[in-house]
DNA sequence: AAAAGCCAACGAATTAAATTCGCTGGCCAT
DNA sequence: ATGGCCAGCGAATTTAATTCGTTGGCTTTT
């Protein structure tokens, strides 16, 4: 199965369908497509296969599961030197409070998205784990007061 | 079936697969958690009827998908009224560029994710959706220059 | 322009998984 | 102690995924 380059209206289409819900059958997308069953199968094999498709995961309810906190963290890093940065990084992918990270231009370095269960059990991620970091310089920690959207749709 | 109050530490296994990886067989689950497939198949039913599991969903490469720049918004409103709040976010869960909205304590008041193909696309959603938007006061932009960590499982 | 080769789609057959259902044993409450 | 309830179980059934050999259209080559 040779990767293929670009991606044509029915590739998208199909892509389209699993970012929202990947529980389909490949019957339902197939006539959702017009198309059979077997090239249906194919072209999704063939995108999980080349990487367009990264994985399928179930989304929880954070609020049901007690999960009521997400804060946003802004870190700016000692600029000495790079090293501080993949040293922070690694800390990072090791959190699992930490649901995502980018580097970011401006006035600091790194945004962060943190769950936790309340105040006190954030407090206790902030002061225990990531503000020990040797190369945080300095944190602001802004609380999310509601959710507005949240999608892990891409716009096709 | 009748909604469960608590989950034990077997159903709260079953979440821990499922968020990582929801195309495990039951078969597959069942072995991981020590119970026979239909058990575990009732619990997952059960777990999805309660609303545990909010949805399945297929995680697509962006990169791949010529989906390269992410962009951060800060967003301010004219505090005036509380109406342009909702007008706001009514219009942000119409805009598929944005894939996340917070309304947050601080400074300003939302916080965005935009997805963009690049430069000129996001400065395109930028003048002629965002910028226009009546309530909409200031806008900064961050953009992303590295994403070191972006996952969808909530800590358990 | 005709022939050859290639690719995507197809349908049927097979394999694998999900789902249903009636049964059993342990536990709690009366 | 006993009755009822709940969770787990295994077998049977239904549904879906996967495989594979075939076909037709398109492009490339001579």
């Amino acid at each position: 199965m040779a990767i293929k380059l670009s991606l044509d209206a029915l590739d998208i289409k199909i892509l389209k369908i699993l970012q929202n819900n990947s529980q389909h059958t490949i019957k339902d997308i197939a006539e959702q497509v017009n198309l059979s069953l077997s090239p249906t199968h194919d072209r999704i094999k063939r995108l999980e296969m080349d990487g367009f498709i990264k994985e399928y995961v179930g989304i929880l309810n954070r609020k049901k599961l007690n999960l009521g906190l997400m804060v946003h963290c802004q870190v700016t890093l000692e600029k000495q030197n790079r090293s501080n940065f993949s040293e922070f990084e690694q800390s990072i992918k090791e959190f699992p409070e930490v649901i995502s990270c980018h580097l970011v231009s401006g006035n600091f370095d790194y945004y962060l998205n943190v769950i936790s269960e309340d105040v006190e059990s954030y407090n206790r991620f902030y002061q225990e784990k990531l503000a020990v970091l040797p190369s945080v310089a300095h944190i602001s920690s802004l609380f999310v007061m509601d959710e507005i959207k949240t999608t892990t749709s891409l716009p096709l």
